[in-house]
DNA sequence: CGCCAGGTTGATTTCGCTCAAGCAATGTGG
DNA sequence: CCACATTGCTTGAGCGAAATCAACCTGGCG
């Protein structure tokens, strides 16, 4: 299965792997595909190793006991599912759900962790991305508990715009969402449908305009502001 | 200095070191006390090592734009400060203030850096902390933004308990707490004024008594039965 | 003794949730 | 092709939880 060696994504801990890893892990990786809708893992489920996405996007989510959900990331082509509960040789914490179809690799926990005891530098790499990644959870905590949600929707908006967002000529932004309504709430932690009423707020003072799955910021440098300003002008 | 040598605590990460390891980082640890209300380091400052705690406590908390705080961790005896951002190679992302007078040993970037690439099992002891931590960090965030403030509250004290609780022959526990309100309620994410009232709400319950920064919990078993079944009976 | 920080309480407001309905787009079976 | 479910999104009314603002304790401590 060669053609998996191409495909490793550019990204600092797989640039860390010499020729002969990767070959190795060509062969042994495991691909398959996944329909929307479909779960690659399940919270409370066994981790057996880590999953790389060569397309499609995926949802990790976390469900509370009565039924509560929240969204901690959207995963796409080149991310790696599932090391985090391969690290802390823990049960997985949290659900990974297809949102669109997806080709996956899976490499099996044993492969990666003999890789780990050879191989210094992709341990650091990868120490790297884990304490990064835990910086973001500090301030997504941050933010959930200071926040309110207008501040919350405007930066998710933003976080989108990396991945979704084209510039239009007129200096706006179109963003072509790729989730629902209830996954963006669940994002930032709120239902339904108080986010539909906060995009309406949003529109009202023009900052961005809603069709659908498109999304327009309408007024970049004024949900900046709002973001590092915080300036009520109610 | 030689002292500092059995001053390191009994966890995975310190256990992984070799006896020379030990004796250089005793040669090279800077040792210092911090008293009450002092800074060891603050928000956006260049993180230019890790801070060994070996004896107080100190708070670490995060600042939001504006004057927001959000109160991340605890850290006492044995656990280790900074590490987060020297792993991210980050300037702090938050800042760690002594709430009780402190011994610490402050260990530079430099040296941990040239152990962590000789001695893999310290990575690896790393790897796993670090991924529990964003477990941890995930979960609170899940929590922040699905559960009412009494259930948030009730978590607290069972983990505080840990540290500071200590059974009594009748079966319920004492906490002496070693925070103010204000610290608690910034645990939490909530005002102390709504920290108060909840408390007074825990008290009519029957489920706790406060008097000061001490703390019983009356009735064990339904306040883990509340943490579980969010059986609420009101 | 008076001061002051930490803590509590009360009154009011605001934000987001709940419950319920409506609506548009899509699918499905006769 | 139409009648009818289904699904995703929006809107409204009312409620409840926590924030805000303000006053008031309380216990150390100079």
């Amino acid at each position: 299965m060669a053609s998996a060696l191409k495909t490793f994504p550019e990204t600092p801990e797989w640039q860390t792997l010499t020729l002969a890893e990767r070959e190795a892990l060509s062969e042994i990786g495991r691909q398959r595909r996944y329909r929307a809708g479909e779960l690659i893992f399940h919270q409370d489920d066994e981790c057996c190793g880590i999953y790389l996405i060569l397309e499609g996007l995926v949802s990790v989510h976390k469900n509370g006991l009565e039924g509560n959900m929240v969204t901690l990331h959207l995963a796409r082509e080149g991310d790696v599912l599932g090391y985090r509960p391969f690290l802390a040789e823990q049960h997985h914490l949290a659900s990974a759900q297809v949102v669109r179809d997806c080709s996956v690799v899976f490499f099996a926990a044993s492969h990666i962790k003999k890789i780990l005891l050879k191989n210094v530098e992709f341990g650091m790499a990868l120490l790297r991305r884990e304490a990064r990644e835990l910086g973001v959870a500090e301030s997504r905590f941050q933010e959930a508990v200071t926040q309110h949600l207008r501040h919350r929707l405007l930066n998710l908006l933003l976080v989108l715009k990396k991945h979704y967002g084209s510039g239009l000529p007129n200096g706006e932004v179109l963003l072509d969402l790729p989730i629902s309504r209830q996954e963006m709430a669940s994002m930032i932690g709120v239902r339904v449908e108080t986010l539909s009423r906060e995009i309406r707020h949003l529109t009202n003072d023009g900052l961005v305009e809603f069709s659908g799955h498109r999304a327009w910021l309408k007024d970049l440098p004024r949900i900046e502001d709002e973001l590092v300003a915080k300036v009520h002008t109610h």
